[in-house]
RNA sequence: GGGCGCUUAGCUCAGUUGGUUCAGAGCGCCUGCCUUACAAGCAGGAGGUCAGUGGUUCAAAUCCACUAGCGCCCA
């Protein structure tokens, strides 16, 4: 190259991606690609974004998520649809409550010194200062979502429908408040949801205690898992069928230590074969024995505080000491006076917070309850009957057993950060008022000494109205008319239940219509060994710290590629090469053809003035690859695509067609030959860059301005989504081109065997009988003495096997490569022989079949006749290997 | 205990209406190349009884049943 041609050379050897991506997110931002508008005549497609805590950071599974989201966005963008990705952030109440208090703690302040007033200023300061960490981190993906339309869960807008959706639900009788076990965080001090408990086998004991029997001197045994529990035990139970007890019950018991006397009472629950066969029960501190309380009206005692230590209720020398401490001191007190028959090793499920890990508490307490049957039985249809499809379908089937077997939601959370609960006590009358607005005086009478429920919500009953109320719900509004429903949720399959099946009850209920038509569950990104990742293992990569060393593009394409619908991913940085490779050779093919392009005066419109199959094919390939992505697409196989895309890139258009066409530029002394093919080529190249500007938006960015001449303004993202021409696809191009690929592939494969030195260039004989073919051959040998490195070719009939050649048979085709001096006749015969016996093999297989008179009777003709086919061609294909060996071995 | 998924080349995985020399790709490995787009590259090569058993079928990596191993979810 000389020094005047690199000099006007835009494009440096490699890619690199900080430019592009510096450079071109702005220039989106700037002209508003993003953003998405009622727009009559264009119909939309909409997604709302999962909304990530504000204090989250990005992590790989949301690179994943997000980067679906934007491939699916910029495609239909592109294909004319007014395209809505909505974003922003959940308020994630225990999470930044903890921050927030821990930071006070670095103070050596407590939030309770401070108020909750003050508190909550400095939440909404932290959340001002660090809640958008993450919406930064997605921009830096290259995330196309609508920030003017970003929306947070305490927004004033979405509060009120948190508000109204909780009167809504009052006033039907779906929300009530009761005295319940809930799972309760001794840490958090808070109630937690059924599905905020991580549940986990464990190695603990069964204690075995000794009961005294009132009245008598004999003693029952129970067995317990929570020794610390009996203080507060209100019964003993046994089964009614259980003969060896008949007698034990109406009568009473008296739990050691506590001295309190108790009732022995009979109920289905208690299992025969489990411990001893007799039950403590503890109603306010379990959740079964809190069923068997109801059942037979037992007393609940509650024995701890909120943080888990023993209170009042419990003996004093236990009070105030924690759960913990206290099993400790009262099974050595057990021990001590004989109460302790026995200590076995048992291993029980034990429930942790899914915050802080936290043994939870069962604990009867005052909470509020949504009741889900009556808004599950519609949700369930609607998914059951194709309202909603899942991909993977088979979540459709956990789905379905977790709602059939759905339980009532505790909503009330004992924290300051979310949005209060819309409850209002009069300290007078005790009269209940739930209201949009907080009241001046008691409604019943007419009070001023009333105050509100200190409790507020739980954050996912914020956001399962986040399909309507970032939209603007409960306000009637034009836009909630047109992007509502949504289209495609993309999310883990992890929180179906915490968010998936609710935004489907709260949009049934709320707007009579599903939240969305399609749910994306993507896959689980582990480590390369298979572990989740987490921060306590670090095995978890900054997607920043990848970008910087990869690009953004390289990233996305690399986990796309990854990730398979319905299937972990198993990922490790050093995989991103595949992405950047990938770039690299996008960006170096358009490299190429800038160079011609610069060195030829030249129209699109020349492209009429010259093409032959190689172009055809090219064409051709083009528009199956076309179709095949927008049909992997609509299934929601992107995966697929990426592989799709890399594969006709790559494989057909670098490795082949530009190769091809490389001779019409160096040897060409036809001008209209090479207008018209650095025409065609740009063009074509122009529309993979379209075709992968979903999945790599930076990259096709910069080359499609790099490349081509741009007006500010302009934008790949924007232009139309290339249609698939069925009439495109050309099947004697394909056979043509196939036929000289098959040919350049079996002398390459010759000279690699044979170390033929790369510069080194060699006669190649071909004996091709056939006429059309023969034509063929003459017609792009020009093709095929470039690529298979041919000093001279010749083609014919009657060729006769040049002495010192190696050869080759490709359909029908018989191939001499003469070699003197440099062949290896040994290695020529392993080769010979090597082929013989897989033909054989193939052989022998095809004439089982043949032989076989069902299978002649059975199967389709067409499938007969292939075999037939197939047969002869392997035969003719022998006998001409088995001719060579013959001459070799002489 | 109930439900779901996975097992294909040394590694990570494609392979959805059962039939094209169906057994593939990328990485790794071996051979040869800095060939005027690309060594982040080019060309070639080695490597697998598609976990096992049985069944359906003219025909099974593909459909069914069971078994083994791994993983996830729920109780």
């Amino acid at each position: 190259m000389s020094k005047k041609q690199k000099k006007k050379l835009d494009l440096p050897k490699a890619y690199s991606p900080t430019d592009a991506e510096t450079k071109w997110y702005p220039y989106w931002l700037q002209h508003k690609f993003f953003h998405a508008e009622v727009k009559k005549d264009k119909k939309p497609y909409t997604i709302v974004i999962p909304p990530p805590n504000i204090t989250g950071v990005l992590h790989m599974g949301h690179v994943l998520n997000n980067t679906i989201q934007d491939v699916f966005i910029r495609w239909k963008r592109m294909d004319g649809y007014e395209a809505c990705w909505i974003p922003g952030t959940d308020h994630a109440g225990i999470a930044t409550q903890h921050v927030v208090e821990r930071n006070l703690r670095d103070e050596g302040k407590s939030k309770h010194e401070l108020g909750r007033e003050k508190f909550l200023e400095r939440v909404w300061a932290w959340k001002e200062q660090y809640g958008r960490t993450i919406i930064k981190q997605l921009q830096k993906l290259g995330a196309s979502c609508d920030w003017d339309r970003e929306r947070f869960t305490m927004d004033d807008g979405l509060s009120n429908a948190v508000k109204e959706v909780f009167i809504r639900l009052y006033e039907k009788d779906l929300i009530y408040r009761g005295k319940y076990i809930v799972n309760w965080c001794p840490n958090d001090h808070t109630a937690l949801s059924d599905d905020e408990v991580n549940h986990s086998d464990t190695n603990g004991h069964l204690w075995h205690i000794n009961y005294q029997i009132k009245g008598s001197k004999k003693t029952i045994t129970v067995a317990t898992t929570r020794p610390e529990t009996m203080l507060g035990d209100t019964a003993v139970a046994v089964n009614p069928q259980d003969k060896r007890f008949n007698d034990l019950v109406g009568k009473t018991a008296i739990i050691p230590i506590a001295n309190r006397e108790i009732p022995i009472i009979a109920d289905e629950y208690v299992d025969p074969e489990f411990g001893s066969g007799l039950v403590k029960v503890t109603p306010a501190h379990d959740p079964n024995d809190f069923e068997i309380g109801q059942r037979h009206n037992l007393e609940q005692i509650i024995v701890m505080d909120t943080s888990g230590k023993m209170n009042e209720n419990a003996p004093e020398q236990y009070r105030g000491m924690d759960r913990n401490e206290c099993r400790k001191a009262l099974v050595e007190d057990l021990q001590k006076q004989g109460y302790l028959n026995n200590i076995s090793d048992h291993v029980h499920t034990i429930g942790r917070c899914y915050r802080c890990d936290t043994i939870i508490e069962p604990y009867l307490s005052d909470q509020w309850f949504v009741k889900m049957k009556p808004l599950a039985e519609p949700a369930l249809k609607a998914v059951l009957d194709g309202n909603i499809q899942f991909h993977p379908e088979r979540w459709v089937k956990t789905y379905d057993h977790w709602m059939t077997n759905i339980r009532d939601w505790c909503i009330s959370r004992q924290l300051w950060w979310g949005h209060r609960i819309p409850v209002y006590y009069c300290d007078d009358c005790g009269h209940i008022m739930v209201l949009r607005e907080d009241p001046e005086k008691c409604h019943h009478c007419s009070s001023i000494n009333f105050r509100q429920d200190e409790d507020v919500l739980d954050t996912w009953f914020s956001s399962w109205l986040w399909p309507f109320s970032t939209l603007g719900w409960p306000e009637e509004n034009e836009d909630l008319r047109y992007f509502y429903p949504t289209d495609t949720l993309v999310t883990g399959p992890d929180i179906i239940f915490f968010w998936v099946a609710r935004m489907i009850m709260a949009g049934l209920e709320f707007r009579s219509d599903v939240p969305f038509k399609d749910v994306y569950y993507t896959s689980i990104i582990r480590d390369i060994e298979g572990r989740k990742m987490s921060k306590s293992l670090g095995n978890s990569p900054d997607p920043l710290d990848v970008i910087d060393e990869y690009g953004a593009d390289a990233l996305r394409f690399t986990v796309l590629y990854l990730a398979p619908l319905g299937q972990d991913v198993f990922y490790a940085n050093e995989k991103c090469e595949i992405g950047r490779n990938f770039a690299n050779k996008i960006w170096n093919a358009g490299r190429f053809l800038l160079i011609n392009k610069e060195q030829v005066d030249f129209t699109f419109e020349d492209e009429q003035l010259f093409s032959d199959s190689v172009d055809h094919w090219i064409e051709s390939r083009l528009h199956t690859t076309l179709k095949n992505l927008t049909h992997a697409l609509d299934r929601f196989h992107v995966n697929e695509a990426t592989k799709i895309l890399y594969d006709f890139i790559w494989h057909d258009f670098c490795d082949w067609y530009l190769e091809m066409i490389k001779h019409r530029f160096y040897e060409s002394s036809q001008p209209e030959v090479q207008k018209a093919t650095i025409a065609r080529a740009l063009r074509i190249y122009e529309t993979a860059l379209r075709m992968l500007h979903p999945f790599m938006p930076f990259i096709t960015e910069e080359l499609w301005w790099g490349i081509f001449d741009r007006k500010e303004g302009e934008s790949i993202m924007i232009e139309p989504w290339p249609s698939a021409e069925e009439k495109k696809i050309n099947a004697d191009a394909e056979i043509n081109v196939q036929t000289i690929q098959d040919i350049i592939s079996a002398v390459r494969s010759i000279r690699g065997e044979m170390n033929v030195p790369p510069g080194k260039e060699t006669e190649i004989h071909l004996k091709i009988e056939n006429k059309t073919k023969q034509k063929i051959v003459n017609k792009y040998s020009a093709y095929l003495e470039r690529l298979a490195k041919a000093s001279k070719l010749i083609v014919g009939a009657a060729i006769e096997r040049p002495p010192y050649s190696a050869s080759a048979v490709v359909n029908s085709t018989e191939i001499f490569v003469p070699l003197k001096n440099i062949i290896d006749i040994d290695i020529e015969r392993k080769r010979i022989t090597k082929e013989i016996d897989r033909l054989e093999k193939a052989s022998n297989n095809i004439e089982k079949k043949l032989l076989n008179e069902q299978f002649l009777a059975r199967a389709p003709k067409e499938v007969v006749q292939k075999e037939k086919d197939k047969l002869e061609s392997f035969t003719q294909t022998l006998e001409k290997h088995r001719r060579t060996l013959e001459v070799l071995s002489n």
